[in-house]
DNA sequence: AAGAAAAAATGATGCAAATCATATTTTAGT
DNA sequence: ACTAAAATATGATTTGCATCATTTTTTCTT
C-alpha cells in the first residue's frame, strides 16, 4: 500500500530531510523522488544481504533493526522509531545492508532511492554533516553496548535490555511506568545476547525485587530507579 | 617536538584532506591550521573524558584507540595507522573523546582544531560525504565486532584477535607471516575481553596445531588460513 | 654480563551461565 | 468457547571459562 504526500506539510520536525532541507528543496527535489509505504506488523522493509536501493525515514511506528544469526541466533541491533533513518548502514563498500530491518508495529515509512540521496547530500551540505553526526552518535552508542556486553553479568544484562526499550520507545506519560507487549522474551534475549529462558528467570527475578510486574506477559515496570542502580558501576 | 611541511608537497595520498581538499583549500586554509606532531611510543595523543579540542590524521606509525575500564580492564576498539583519521568519535554532544588513543610506535600525525575541521566540511562537501562513508565502514566493523564476541569462544575469540592485528597491520612483505612484536599478550587480549593468560593458552594450543611459531614471545602466523579457518562459521 | 623486574606460561579450582528437558500459561484459529 | 499451537516459566545438568596461584622465560637496568 503506498501512499503519498508532500514533506510540506509533514509535522515530523525530527526527521533529517525536514530539519534540515528548504521547503524549495523538498518541493523541486524531494517530493518528486520520494515515496511513503505504509509496512504492517512483522513486515519487512528490507532483509541483510539486500542490495542497499533505498534510504529510509519513520514517520510513524516502531522499527526492529537486527542481525540473522547462523543457528536462529539474531542480533538485535536497535529499535527504530519516528524520525529515524534506516538502511543507512548500508552505505559500505559491500553495497548491501549488513542488517535486516522489520516492523514491530504498523508503521509509515518515507523513502528515497539511494542515488539520488546521494545527489542530495551534494545540494545539502547540512544534511550531510548531520548525517555524519548521527553517524558518530550511532558509533558511540554501539561501542557502549560492546562493553556493556563484555562487563555484565546475566542479571545485569536484562537490565539494560529493559531500559534500552524504555529509551528506545519511551516512557508512560502518567508514571515511569511503560508497557511492553510489542516484544517477546526471545526479543529482549537478542537485544543483550541471551536466550530466552535466561530472560524470564531473571524477569521473575525481577518481580520477587519488586522492580516490575508482569500480568498476562505484559512487563510493567515499577522501579526504573532499580533498574538503573543495576546497571550502575 | 612539532615540525611542519604543505599538505601540498605530502606523499600520504591515503589521508581524507589530501585525498579529498583542492591544492587551493590546502593552501589558503588548512596549511594555516594544521600542525603535525611526533608522538613517541607509548605517548598519549588523547584521553577518554578530554574536551575534544582536535581532529588527527596520521601521516606515520600506529596508534591503538581504546577504552580504559575501571578495574584495569581496558578494551581495544580499533588499531589506526598512516592515512587514518583519529579523534572524529569525539563528535558526540557530550563533546569530549569517547575513548583514548596512544602511540605504540613512534607516529607523525597531523592535527586540525575541530572548530576549524568542521568550517573545512563547510567548504568541502566531498570531503564531509566522505567522512560519513567511513563513519559507516567503521559502524559495520563494530557491529561485526558484537558478533564476533557474542558468538566466539576463547580460542575462536584469539583466532579473531590475530587476524584483526594482521588486517590493522598489513602482511609480510615475503609469504603470509608477520612479526607480532608491538603488542603484548594483555594487548592480544584487550581486543577481544580476554585475560592475558586465556591468551597464552591458546597460543600455545595454536602452536602445537603448526598454526604460529612463538620464538622470544615474538609471533609468527604460519597458516593464516587456519586462523580464517577457525573464525568462519 | 648479572641481577631485578616484568611478562608469559602452566596448572588447579569454583562458579556462572549455556544447554536441555518439561510443565504451565497465553495466544490464535475455528 | 474450545482446541491447537506458540510462548513462557521452571528446574536439572553440564560445560566453559574466569580467577587465582606458581613457575619459567624474557626484558630492562646498571
Amino acid at each position: 500500500m503506498t501512499i503519498n504526500r508532500s514533506c510540506i506539510v509533514c509535522d515530523n520536525l525530527t526527521c533529517l530531510i525536514k530539519k534540515h532541507c528548504s521547503d524549495e528543496v523538498i518541493l523541486n527535489d524531494i517530493d518528486q523522488n520520494k515515496d511513503i509505504n505504509l509496512y504492517r506488523n512483522r513486515q519487512f522493509i528490507f532483509q541483510e544481504g539486500d542490495f542497499t536501493k533505498n534510504v529510509f525515514f519513520i514517520l510513524s511506528g516502531k522499527v526492529k533493526v537486527f542481525l540473522m544469526g547462523a543457528n536462529e541466533k539474531n542480533q538485535i541491533v536497535r529499535f527504530s522509531k519516528r524520525g529515524d533513518i534506516l538502511g543507512h548502514r548500508g552505505f559500505i563498500p559491500s553495497g548491501v545492508y549488513p542488517v535486516s530491518a522489520q516492523a514491530i508495529f504498523d508503521s509509515e515509512i518515507c523513502y528515497l532511492p539511494k542515488k539520488y540521496f546521494f545527489n542530495l547530500l551534494d545540494k545539502v551540505p547540512e544534511l550531510t554533516i548531520n548525517l555524519m553526526l548521527s553517524f558518530a552518535n550511532e558509533l558511540f552508542q554501539e561501542e557502549t553496548k560492546l562493553r556493556n556486553m563484555s562487563v555484565f553479568n546475566v542479571r545485569e544484562k536484562v537490565a539494560v535490555a529493559l531500559i534500552t526499550i524504555v529509551k528506545s520507545f519511551g516512557l508512560d506519560e502518567n508514571q515511569n511506568i511503560v508497557d511492553i507487549d510489542l516484544l517477546s522474551r526471545q526479543d529482549i534475549a537478542e537485544l543483550v545476547g541471551l536466550k530466552a529462558n535466561q530472560v524470564t528467570k531473571v524477569l521473575s527475578d525481577f518481580k520477587v525485587d519488586g522492580i516490575i510486574e508482569i500480568v498476562k506477559n505484559k512487563i510493567k515496570i515499577t522501579s526504573y530507579g532499580a533498574l538503573e542502580k543495576i546497571v550502575s558501576y
